[in-house]
DNA sequence: CAAGAAATGTTGGAAAAATAACATTTCTTG
DNA sequence: CAAGAAATGTTATTTTTCCAACATTTCTTG
């Protein structure tokens, strides 16, 4: 890559930062060049920008949206956490609020929540709320405070606080290891507060992993496992063989 | 369309609900039929979903909308908002914590943070947020709240005090009308309380504005003109002949 | 300023996507 | 169950996008 090309890309790059694309043909008039002196300058860059169609577009960076795609196994459970998050949406019911936990495996679930009626989702994470805010009949509350890239998230000092304000029915609540003596953690300390809270407060808590979770333990700890009503997993989790552990629902 | 046409778009659309797309020989693999009905499924649909590429998108989804077209001419103030915003960006410094408005005027300003050390930037815009939380290198704060659509934004009753807990050194305030003797005004009620909040604790405060708001007169009023340090705009306002007024950058 | 290198433009053909036309299957309905 | 209609599949054609090869221009550097 070149200053010039990189100068090009940054021009572009900086039209693209609220979102949208650009046809090829206006991007190569923006910058004064032809078509296919664009083309080169995307291919040889870092890959922040794509062509699609012929138009350019911000490459998914994991921070806006992730991209269904099954042949390019960019998640190799994504069909996995769509069978979960079918199993986990019997479980709502009319005019329920819902909270919905950071990460991607939840995110299935939103597209299942389209055309009910009088939902309310509560969440914390950017991603979630970007696929909820589609949905018109859905009310959002989304949590604020500062953003954590890793997880696509905010926190803040008052979200528990906030979180007990809430009237809510349902949690469903993601993890990134469960174990069953260990019990259930994440990777991200600033999660524990918010997934502390909506368990705490909400009617029935719903946890939802898949195998791949089973039996990891992960460096932030924030609910033992029956601290749950329910696990939904297609993972190896034995029945609860004493009352009071959680329902195990296999997907 | 028809009834098996609708469920499959239905399913389409679910998948979507996350973000991303969806390549046309998956799309037609997961409802098992060709790829031929897919195509004319979304082409006899409501038009919720479009193709761009070879690859299944949903119309609404802002990454994905054309943003600079001559042709389409969808925002035709793009340019112009795009020169506003340039020359807001030449009152930003190092370190600063930025307060930007929601809208859609101020989105161009965003690509213009790129690279800029330690910024920081305060919204409670979605469109906003999604936008700085591409930019690696400048801090986001979002202020949460129920989600309101027309505006893609969130409000709160604790916002006001969540923004004077922050320390603030520029305002960028968008608005719908600006009027010389009327004062800002806006659409929505609920984005007043923010921006009076940032207005009264800001360092400076910038009022961002294209021709066509000015002379203009909104439902939601929420500040004078005097409230104002600096006002951008590429519309006809007079000077302030008498000191004590706002400053006036044309662009 | 000449020679070489790098960058950019132009052109033509390969690949992919969009569309149209027609064949086949599936669904109604009497 | 036969006839017609609707839906879907298949194939061919057109259009668009993509990419490679070569031509031209612009930039370096001695």
């Amino acid at each position: 890559m070149n200053g010039r090309s990189a100068m090009r890309l940054a021009r572009l790059q900086e039209a693209l930062a609220g979102g949208g694309t650009i046809r090829l043909s206006e991007a190569a008039r923006l910058c004064g060049v032809s078509e296919m002196t664009i083309r080169r300058d995307v291919a040889a860059s870092d890959g922040a920008m794509v062509f699609l169609g012929g138009r350019l577009v911000m490459a998914d960076n994991p921070h806006y949206a992730p991209v269904y795609s099954v042949d390019e196994q960019k998640d190799s459970h994504f069909l996995a956490k769509r069978r979960l998050c079918e199993r986990a949406a019997d479980f709502i019911e009319e005019g329920d609020t819902l909270f919905i936990d950071c990460g991607t495996t939840l995110l299935p679930l939103i597209g299942l929540l389209a055309g009910r009626k009088q939902l309310t989702v509560v969440t914390y994470a950017l991603n979630v709320a970007n696929a909820v805010s589609t949905l018109s009949d859905v009310r959002l509350v989304l949590l604020g405070g500062v953003y954590h890239d890793a997880s696509q998230s905010f926190g803040s000092d008052g979200m528990e606080e906030a979180i007990h304000r809430l009237g809510i029915n349902r949690a469903f609540i993601s993890a990134a290891g469960v174990h069953e003596q260990k019990g259930v953690s994440c990777f991200h300390f600033h999660e524990v507060a918010p997934k502390q809270a909506a368990i705490a407060c909400a009617a029935q808590r719903l946890l939802v992993a898949d195998e791949s979770k089973i039996g990891v333990i992960r460096p932030a700890y924030f609910a033992g496992l029956n601290d749950f009503d329910v696990v939904i997993t297609d993972g190896d989790m034995a029945p609860s063989p004493e009352s009071g552990g959680p329902r195990i629902v296999a997907a």
